[in-house]
DNA sequence: GATTATTGTCTCTTTGTGAGACAATAATAA
DNA sequence: TTATTATTGTCTCACAAAGAGACAATAATC
């Protein structure tokens, strides 16, 4: 349950499969740090992960691919299931209301809103620089968030983003490549920060690189000249 | 989607939550292969993984657990959640009204149990010696099958055991000292067949002793004197 | 007491990584 | 032009983990 595009909907979830969720964590890379996208519905102070429904006639992972896509505005982005969340006690209706109804949305009890979700959850690798963020009818902000530096959410969003994360770190030696957190060219330096924001802890230079250049991983370019007063790092790109 | 004890059921999903359903790939092992547990749906010659619904007043793991401890009988299974399926593709309503109809139950289109399903799959480790299989009211057998000898299966549950076979062998040092799959008590060659059972491949048992004995996973106890002209091997079993 | 199959442990080698040394720059300051 | 400074690329040494094989120590049989 979360955040998406909802025309006023009948009782029934015509159109939508009910009982049936995703939420997104979109991690993004920016000022050495790690962050990530976050939602605040209007007028009612509520902040969640970007998230929402799945149409009758779409695929999961195809739901999820476009409705981030409405979302951050990037094509392309490196997405992955992690995990279904199925706790009865997910299921707060209040707060649903809640947010129906700061939409002018006046719901009865019995509408596919207010009941019970499953939610699958994804997350996403994106660069920040890339992407122009552009909040949807329902919520009145859409802002990056350092991950040490997270605001109150709602339901068990901070448990997802915990999840995420703690995945996200374990298979980071696979991920990372196809992921969309740097820029098409890089250093060796930007390369290190990333690993170190994502793990949350600082890695040895030397060993660093040398484990770097040992997967056949990077593209070796011409140096880049920054203007700074020492040695010109290799600029790098990701294999294909 | 799957195999459950259903009662005749009225249209809307009353008592579960329509649109989703688990399956589970139940791992055993005995003479020295990994095999999976199967159903049979009777009057139809479907075979299928054990799976279900869930109840609107369960947990998603309370349900799958439940479930699967009702076909094979044992308590404290391992069990896991390994991915989400939902693609649309997977929605073939009439291998479910087949079922129905060998059943006896004429459902109508609208039936909750003849539209789309999200499967949030499972796979568990069990020690087959100690599972006593009882089929249910739907299916006629429930069988072990080798994993490389499996019949054909409904759906994507092909798919759907690669997948589990995949995860458990990525995480299968993590997992090991938690599953059923072997007796309380073992030696290190039954162990290591576990091991190569699982990944599919020899394993150099030198190397296989060394590293299972230098983590702390093992308690070693008496010696096994099996009756045979060679040097008796250790027993062991997990720590707790 | 010799034979046979298997087990527990040891050595040698290779590979990966932590930790640090050091020369090679690219701009700036003298 | 030359020295200074910060950072980079690479090298060495130490150590841990894993592949590969050697070998002595059995438990039953001949």
């Amino acid at each position: 349950m979360a955040k998406q595009k909802v025309s006023p909907v009948s009782v029934d979830g015509a159109g939508f499969l009910t009982h049936v969720a995703y939420d997104s964590v979109v991690f993004g890379f920016s000022e050495g740090q790690l962050k990530i996208l976050l939602m605040e519905y209007h007028n009612t102070g509520l902040i969640a992960l970007p998230g929402g429904f799945i149409r009758t006639d779409e695929d999961l992972d195809e739901a999820v691919r476009l409705g981030l896509e409405d979302r951050t505005g990037i094509t392309n982005i490196y997405l992955e299931q992690f995990h279904t969340f199925g706790n009865k006690s997910r299921h707060k209706p209040e707060i649903l209301q809640k947010i129906l109804e700061a939409n002018g949305i006046h719901a009865p009890k019995e509408h596919w809103m207010l009941q019970r979700f499953i939610s699958v959850a994804y997350y996403a690798l994106v660069d920040i620089s890339t992407v122009s963020l552009q909040p949807d009818a329902l919520s009145d902000s859409c802002t990056w968030y350092e991950i040490n530096r997270l605001p109150k959410l709602i339901l068990d969003h901070a448990t997802v983003i915990e999840k995420a994360l703690k995945t996200l770190r374990f298979n980071l030696d696979n991920k990372i490549k196809d992921s969309n957190l740097l820029p098409e060219k890089f250093t060796m330096k930007d390369l290190q920060k990333v690993y170190e924001a994502i793990l949350g802890e600082e890695l040895r230079r030397t060993s660093f690189q040398r484990k770097m250049l040992a997967g056949r991983i990077l593209k070796r370019h011409d140096k880049l000249y920054s203007g700074e007063a020492h040695k010109a790092p290799f600029i790098y790109s990701f294999h294909k």
